[in-house]
DNA sequence: CACGTTAACGAAAACGGTTTCGTGTTAATA
DNA sequence: TATTAACACGAAACCGTTTTCGTTAACGTG
């Protein structure tokens, strides 16, 4: 097993100090041709490489960025990844990931572990359970020490860092509206309980479009499901109960189940029932019919996220300013709804 | 912005030395009962948290471990992953992700930049570029130095470690029986080119199961393709002019294109086409009509890397034995085969 | 009273680097 | 010849811990 050579092993191999190693392998000018050379030469042919430990220590700084997300197995939260691996991989970081299983004990765990050294910034965005609890502090307390952090998709108002989200209110808009110009007169929505900052947001636009189309809102065509769990049954109930023809989902998953438990009803997609789904995935891709989508730019919202908490991090400017960059999402349309 | 406080602060602050408040901490049987408490109140009242860096400097151990992946938008590798994260973290460890992209160069610039004392272990499935290239030197150099690295997958016999994977040989197997026994006379493979480690098993088992029927090998009913990307057409010229009545995909998007195309050619599933994919993930679940599938267990190999990973990685025991997990495939029977 | 014990703590090395500030030698200059 | 500058290198501090090995003072013992 051949150990990793260090600085202290070349020294004492080549009768020089240590620092001589050093300042040779960073080609400083103070040593001679000579002498680095020499250096130089033991250092390739033993494959020498610096202890990354030791130059985080000494630098402060290690080059790690901290992501903590609520679930992986889910594309938006992997395109997201795909997008910050991308760009900060490019900058010569590395992404720790820690999931958060959408509970907020995780959440500060995970946190607190990564706080202590490991990583210069955080990427995350917040468990359903934290967004339940609304409880900040393990947000409060990082930014207070001065770790750089973005808050992504799922964010809050209560803790000042930067953001990047896409327009959810505006994503559902385009959605109902897209909805309503097909002549739909009773659009409705299947979303989760306020909590998620994402869902309140998606309403909102839900309701203006309706109101812009003069239509009132009407409770019995929300449906709101407690988690993120399915509920076929609920789900059920509501498309024969509400008898909608339009709907909004405020996911994939709960859309593509919608449309499956609508065609199992004897509905046919998009004539009596025209869906279109938040986040576009595999699932929409591939659904049958395929399922109209508001596209999210995960990717590009990971990218946008790791460029903002890098310039942070390598910021030398202590300009306290936050900003909140907004994405403006995209109407995918497919075959669940008309063309 | 509130510094994070070290020992010497606490040292300077109380009038102690640094060893005696890193021993406070620790409670040590070598300081008072008065100074303990004391140090320890004021720990607490600033929060103190040690350096994990500084930590892992001392103890040459970081307590992180490297996950290197061809690609994380794909279902199976985030359910590895998954599982990796959760026994990893109830263990304590962090995880590192990098992303290979399927490329051999990519691989090779993660894993140096993982080696020089990032993480204290490696989990990792083989890039496509990297078994096309047929070059592990890469690995070869990681157990050199004695870092333990796991394999999942994709693995290769050029490398010797501890190795994760589904006895895919058997999967294929099993698909083909169940296809075969429905009765089915031309059943048909759709897989890559055989660099990939788990396609040459996919195939073997392929062959096997028609053997075992009596039938021949008939190249026409397999199609090759010369990478991950989806090619319609030759699917669809595939279906049209091979005309199987039974498929097995070696993965799930092939499986589903495969599904769609031949529907599109007014072909029945399961009536005229029998399809099976591998990898049971969400596509499978919710295509139209629901796809059988081959159950990769991607949590389960998750977990049992990252057990036998840092097994490796806290075990005193030098012992040079590797093992090979195989785990057994399950087939998941839904309405795109007859039940 | 001399000696050994023990309790309670500090000094210093070590982990593997970087960096500042000498310092000795040589050669150029006054 | 004395002074100085440039050159090439080394010593040591530092990053934040852990840990070994003193050291000191108080105490008990013969």
């Amino acid at each position: 097993m051949k150990q990793k050579i260090t600085l202290k092993h070349i020294a004492k191999e080549l009768n020089v100090s240590i620092s001589t190693v050093s300042k040779a392998l960073k080609n400083s000018e103070e040593i001679s041709r000579d002498t680095k050379e020499k250096i130089q030469a033991f250092a390739r042919l033993y494959n020498y490489k610096p202890n990354n430990i030791a130059i985080s220590l000494k630098n402060k700084r290690t080059k790690n960025i901290g992501v903590v997300i609520p679930d992986i197995v889910h594309h938006f939260f992997t395109t997201v990844i795909r997008g910050i691996e991308q760009f900060a991989n490019q900058k010569g970081y590395n992404v720790i990931v820690c999931l958060s299983d959408e509970s907020f004990d995780k959440e500060v765990i995970n946190m607190e572990m990564l706080a202590n050294g490991s990583i210069d910034g955080f990427i995350m965005s917040l468990s359903t359970g934290t967004q339940r609890k609304n409880d900040y502090e393990h947000l409060q307390q990082v930014v207070e020490q001065g770790i750089p952090l973005v808050l992504f998709d799922r964010v809050t108002d209560q803790v000042e860092c930067d953001k990047v989200i896409i327009d959810d209110q505006l994503g559902a808009y385009k959605a109902v509206k897209k909805l309503l110009e097909e002549g739909r007169k009773r659009v409705g929505l299947v979303t989760t309980e306020n909590y998620l900052s994402v869902s309140k947001k998606r309403n909102l636009g839900y309701e203006k479009a309706l109101a812009e189309f003069g239509l009132p809102y009407d409770e019995e065509l929300v449906l709101k499901l407690p988690s993120m769990e399915v509920d076929h049954q609920r789900i059920a109930d509501f498309l024969a109960n509400s008898a909608p023809d339009g709907l909004l989902s405020v996911n994939e998953i709960f859309g593509i189940n919608a449309l499956r438990i609508a065609r199992d009803q004897g509905k046919r997609v998009p004539e009596d029932l025209s869906i279109i789904g938040f986040t576009d995935g595999l699932l929409s891709q591939y659904a049958n019919p395929t399922m109209s989508a508001i596209r999210q730019h995960g990717e590009e919202m990971g990218r946008e996220s790791a460029r903002m908490l890098i310039e942070k991090v390598e910021g030398q400017s202590e300009s306290e300013s936050f900003v909140t960059k907004i994405l403006e999402p995209t109407l995918i349309e497919r075959e669940s709804t008309i063309n």
